[in-house]
DNA sequence: TACAATGTTGTACACATGTTCAATAAGATC
DNA sequence: GATCTTATTGAACATGTGTACAACATTGTA
């Protein structure tokens, strides 16, 4: 399998014989890298199918080679970009030992890691939804992971609601809420950084939960709207 | 100086003489509102020139005899939209009757009425935050009307503490918060208009300030993060 | 009526855009 | 070693971009 003797075997390992020529997933995620670089460093009307390759170190006519257009790479980064935050969120607030409320707490925290607030990273989130409603391919890759976003929030505040025995809790309406509020918090901090610390964004994210069950949950029930 | 006579002499009027003629300003604005149709309906990066010009029935130089750049007309464009929703918030809530619990109402419920709620207007005001950050004269109008937009927020919510008897109540954090949720849930609905009624997004304000009174006007005390 | 000022036009320019495609070369298969 | 597949290149194409500018038209002033 790796073939040590003959140095000119190794000219068979497709991914390490030549810089110039890789298997087709690789290629295609390093030029989603290259893309993420470049949406950072020029903006999304920036980003021209050029730059990234240069920023790739590849030549022009690759891109539509891997990908059937510019409209497909952006679509894909932003896929991937999405998969990456979930993750992160995931993985803080699903473990096993966490109540619902810590759970909470989990995800408040992962939400405002150094990571997650860097201001060009959230840029370029920002041109995403920007581009939404007029690139299908995004708004379905939206769609999807917002959903899953949702769903984790959804997940703790049921727990949450079971615990203290709420009747009828709207939980998924609550986790609206809280994804709004963490979105929000999000997007200005992005727009202007200077406004509020990370620290200061947990606490008004903390406020919420702790006002939920001061008595908010009650116009989360069912009959509340009614 | 309104000649009925004779209707040559009308013709000295210099705003109706002659439809291709109009004074400045009054051009301006009709470059302003054609570039407003324009992003909603072609978007943030669809519009161009040609098809600003083309909306308000107008050559292609005119726009560069008027405005410095199309840079320039996009950003007096988000100044004027920033002051048609500034005003209609303020309108809403500074009446001298209200009490600072109903203020917060007024402001919640302006916030998604049905002008507001516009999927279109949406989707421009997000590719103008998109736009922010690269573009410093937007990045400017920004911050000012943000600014504004907080401050009607942080007086209502000082009332409701000097009522309260709330001490050391950290107003300003709280105008942030929730000018957060009120951001994050018009992001949203523009993003995806189904996932919940306007109805629903005020219940999740109110929940908010509910909260708060119920308890989590705590979190917000000066003690609190110390 | 003549003149200056200026709103308006449309062509021209230089450059950037996404995509196509024939040519090249490397790897896999026989 | 010959052949097929395919990753990669770079020039070419058609179109779109924002801006500049000479020409024209209309207004207010003398």
């Amino acid at each position: 399998m790796t073939p040590t003797t003959n140095p000119t075997q190794s000219a068979h390992n497709p991914t390490t014989a030549n810089p110039n020529r890789m298997e087709p997933n690789e290629r295609k995620q390093l030029l989603i890298e290259a893309t993420i670089r470049c949406l950072k460093k020029y903006g999304f009307q920036g980003t021209s199918v050029r730059k990234i390759c240069a920023e790739a170190g590849v030549s022009v006519g690759l891109i539509n080679h891997h990908y059937a257009s510019k409209d497909d790479l952006i679509a894909q980064t932003y896929q991937q970009l999405s998969d990456i935050v979930l993750q992160g969120l995931a993985k803080a607030c699903q473990t096993n030992q966490f109540s619902p409320r810590e759970q909470l707490s989990a995800f408040i925290q992962q939400s405002f890691t150094q990571d997650f607030l860097d201001p060009q990273l959230i840029d370029v989130w920002i041109t995403f939804w920007g581009a939404t409603r007029s690139a299908s391919a995004i708004q379905s890759v939206h769609d999807k992971s917002y959903l899953a976003y949702r769903h984790l929030l959804f997940q703790a505040l049921s727990g949450l609601a079971l615990e203290k025995g709420w009747q009828g809790f709207n939980a998924n309406l609550a986790a609206i809420s809280l994804s709004a509020l963490l979105d929000g918090l999000w997007l200005e901090s992005g727009l202007n950084p200077h406004n509020f610390t990370p620290e200061q964004a947990i606490q008004m994210c903390e406020a919420w939960v702790n006002g939920l069950v001061a008595g908010a949950h009650q116009n989360y029930c069912e009959a509340w709207s009614q």
